[in-house]
DNA sequence: GTGACAATGGACCGGAAGGTACATTCACCG
DNA sequence: CGGTGAATGTACCTTCCGGTCCATTGTCAC
């Protein structure tokens, strides 16, 4: 059971956790730095999270992924103009420039997420998750012509979640968006560019 | 100074490290893991490296970058003709499918690399000489004619290196190499046909 | 209001992991 | 050889951190 002191208890572990990790890395953060910026004490921790530390991770993961989706809207669920694409892509940039160094997925997957089947679960979650919107995107261009037709919506979308996973990495370790821009100005190119020559743009 | 028993130990413990990463991952390994792997003793280690387990890590960070471009020649300088173009793709993919879920610069440098300014250099420096390599074989392909003049060397290896890193992280937490196969055939497919969006296409 | 169960505080534990000290053995140079 | 500094083995230390225990306080349903 869990009264509503208690959810509201463990939501604040879980921001705490999140921030934490954000700050300073998942290695880096102890219970204690968690417990010390929510402002509770382990015994509480080890109460709402029973397996310790992999189940806490796991949740931070899970509502880092929510994250990542949720920024994106609405772009995300309105690709149907070039126009939306460009907002959706600076969206992109913008959000992931503002995070800077910090990618807490990346860094929770890397370090949680391989070796554990719930994790992977969260990561794979997301990637389809976020492939199926670009991908429902591609297609809904594709049927108003504004993409050719030899365009494979779904490996294109694959392509693209590469590009921005790679140029969000690269932003990590350089702090440059360079890559992730051009990574996703070559895709978006490519979308346009495979449009049947003549219904051809609006810039 | 160093005598030749000496630096044998020496690469023994970084060999031993590398591995012992690749296996288990730079959390779950321990310095008391690379000493029984490399048949050695921590006086040893420390020896060798004064400054611990981060100058250990650094060391094998840079062994590591080191590889990847090794494993990538000759084709990374022969990027002249589309079929070499075609190998140097292959070989990306055999190598990082092989390498499966193991990324081990990638964690590296998310759990070392991005506080530490030496991780830092070795991260860009790998970047900078990949995409070096790849610029110049867009701009030999220019000359010869077989890229247009349109795409800029620069930014389109930015976004092939993006792509590549992307790639390769899907894989390590998905086990596919989908992503990577996509985004890599997308970039190359950009080039051949690759004439930007604005400008009208004459084949 | 009272009883049952959730929530909390805080002290405590055990072990692991990075790092040290020091004595001993070995490699190289004259 | 013989000596000097490098190479190595062993035992030890200290700190930190995930996890446990238990007593106390609060919540909520009846």
């Amino acid at each position: 059971m869990l009264t509503r002191k208690g959810a509201a208890t463990r939501r604040r572990i879980i921001d705490a956790a999140a921030a934490e990790i954000r700050a300073r890395g998942v290695t880096a953060t102890t219970l204690d730095d968690i417990c010390r910026r929510s402002g509770t004490g382990k015994s509480q921790l080890f109460h709402y999270f029973p397996d310790g530390k992999e189940q806490l991770l796991l949740a931070v993961a899970q509502w880092e992924a929510d994250r990542v989706i949720e920024d994106q809207q609405p772009h995300l669920e309105q690709l149907t103009s070039w126009t939306e694409w460009q907002e959706w892509r600076d969206a992109v940039v913008a959000r992931y420039r503002q995070q800077g160094v910090h990618c807490p997925l990346g860094v929770l997957i890397t370090e949680v997420g391989r070796h554990t089947p719930a994790a992977q679960a969260v990561t794979r979650q997301l990637l389809e998750q976020w492939q199926r919107h670009i991908r429902t995107g591609i297609e809904r261009m594709r049927e108003s012509g504004e993409i050719s037709r030899d365009i494979d919506p779904v490996r294109t979308a694959g392509a693209l979640i590469a590009a921005i996973q790679g140029g969000v990495t690269i932003l990590m370790s350089t702090g440059s968006a360079e890559h992730l821009e051009s990574a996703l100005d070559l895709c978006i190119d490519y979308l346009r560019t495979g449009t049947p020559a003549h219904t051809s743009s609006v810039v």
